[in-house]
Order: C-alpha cells, then sequence, then structure tokens
DNA sequence: CTAGTTCCGTGAGGTTACCTCACTATGTGG
DNA sequence: CCACATAGTGAGGTAACCTCACGGAACTAG
C-alpha cells in the first residue's frame, strides 16, 4: 500500500500472496508444504536417498524421515533398500503419487497464470530475467 | 539453475535467498521473525490493540499474546490500559525497544541495499513497478 | 436499569514441524 | 581386523502456532 514502499518489502509481500494460494489448494489435497516440495522433487529427480531429501528441503536428515513417513502413509512414496549400500534407503513415488504431484503442478501452473496474468507478456519477461539476476552469483 | 523455471517457482527462490539474510540478522539480535516484524509494526504504527497487532501478524489474538510476552520480557514493548476501553490492553514500543527497531532497519536498509545491489537503476524501478502491479487489487 | 449478547485479553492444553542426541547396522581406510 | 565415519531412525525436547473456556468490560433492547 505505502506508494514507496522498499523493494525487499514488496518483494515480500508480493511471495506472501503467492504462497497463499498454493497453500490453499496445498491443503484442498491434504498435503502440509513440505509434503508437496518433497513429492515434487522426488518426481522431477527420481528415487533418492533419505539424506539427499533432507538436503534439498533445507532439513536434518531426521526430519526428512517424518516428511517421507506422512508421504509413505498417504501411499504417495515407498522405500526401498539402496542396493548401492545396505544402510541407505531410497524413497520413490508411486503411481498415485505421480497422480497426485501432477494434480498439484498443474493446479499451480494454473494459479500462476491467474497470479501472473494481468502482466503483459514483456513484463513477464521483464520479471524473470530481473529475478534470474538476483539468484544468481555472487551468493 | 533451470533456465526455464517458471516465475512462480523464480519469485519463491528469490525470495528465499532474501528471507536467508533476513533471518540471519534477526537471530543476531535474539529476534524471532514475529518479533521482530510486531516491533517494526509497533514502532511506526504507534501504540495499538493486542487484536489489532494479531490482525497485523496474521495470527490468532491469543498468539499476539505471546509475542507481546516475549518483547515486553525483553523490555522492547510495554503494556498499558487502553483509556478508551478498559477491556483492551495497549502494547506500544519502548526506548529500548525503538533503539532495536532502527538496528533492524538499518541492518535491513543495508543488506536490501546489497541484495538489489547488482540491478540498474532502470531494473529496480521495472521491479518496483511490476511487484507494485501483482499486489494490487483484484485478488 | 437490567438482561442478554458480544468483545478483550489470557490461562490451559493440544498439534505440528522442526531440532538434538544416541543407537544399530553398515561401509571404509590403515 | 580394527578404528572410525555414515545412513536412517527411536526418544525426547522446543517453539510457534492453534482451539476452547473464562472473567471482566462494553454495547444493545426492552
Amino acid at each position: 500500500m505505502p506508494p514507496d514502499e522498499p523493494l525487499d518489502a514488496l518483494l515480500a509481500r508480493t511471495f506472501r500472496l503467492l504462497r497463499h494460494t498454493w497453500a490453499q489448494h496445498g491443503a484442498d489435497l491434504g498435503l502440509a508444504p513440505h509434503q508437496g516440495r518433497a513429492l515434487r522433487i522426488i518426481g522431477s529427480d527420481g528415487p533418492m536417498r533419505l539424506s539427499a531429501l533432507a538436503e534439498r528441503l533445507h532439513v536434518v536428515p531426521r526430519s526428512a524421515t517424518e516428511v517421507a513417513d506422512a508421504l509413505q502413509e498417504r501411499g504417495l512414496v515407498d522405500r526401498s533398500p539402496d542396493p548401492d549400500d545396505r544402510r541407505a534407503t531410497l524413497v520413490s513415488i508411486t503411481a498415485s503419487g505421480i497422480e497426485v504431484a501432477e494434480q498439484v503442478a498443474a493446479a499451480r501452473r494454473a494459479q500462476a497464470e491467474v497470479f501472473f496474468g494481468r502482466l503483459s507478456d514483456a513484463d513477464r519477461a521483464a520479471l524473470h530475467r530481473i529475478l534470474s539476476t538476483l539468484g544468481e552469483p555472487g551468493h
């Protein structure tokens, strides 16, 4: 609302708006944010160790166990022993997991279309370029 | 990293990068995210009821009590009875609260300067305009 | 004025999503 | 063979939310 809102606050506010719509639809599918994120990661990167999943989610390994537990209980992922290391467990997505992940992805695409819909093509391209610049190298 | 990353994911990733630096400096001052946010709100909007603070923080009133408790215990805010309504409590910022809020704000400005520093003035203006458009009206 | 209703802040207690620590089973370098 | 590191998980803790119920205060009708 403030016309001179600093860029950082503006970015935060915009993101919160976007996240709000995500949470809405994620909740509709009974998925906590990290669960949806994990499902997407496993779905796109293929079977991975729990420790690898933990790293992708930015949580400690113990917490990835819980995320996997929740998804497994819903039948969305499976655990299997890693043939290369009998200490390790591979988490892979199931058929119904793929289905749910696809629903999530579709809902997200649709929502992004609405959310960014008011921008011109040029503005979308500019936003993409500028954000990419910010996300790039020099930490 | 993906060159064709969708806008929504890109926005989220960029924000996470920014938030990470916030959390860092907030933690340095011993402030949880909501505490810093509350301090900023009370500092800029003046004394307010707990229920009003709750609304600004997007939490239920009971949770605002806890945020205020934590800040009061650090001596950063004060509670006083609302002269207009003896049911209500006004939370106002103290002298040391102002000092801490100023430190937080200064750190934030400095970090924003670094974070957005790689953008040209034109790009900053474009980003500001585009994000403002996204945050505006038709939900 | 009074009786009913609504609203303010908070005590009590639950849930959730994280964490650390310790343990077992397994792998690895000397 | 042995010391040490690593993968996942049980046990238990914490922080930040939540709901529910309450006492005091304020509004509203009759």
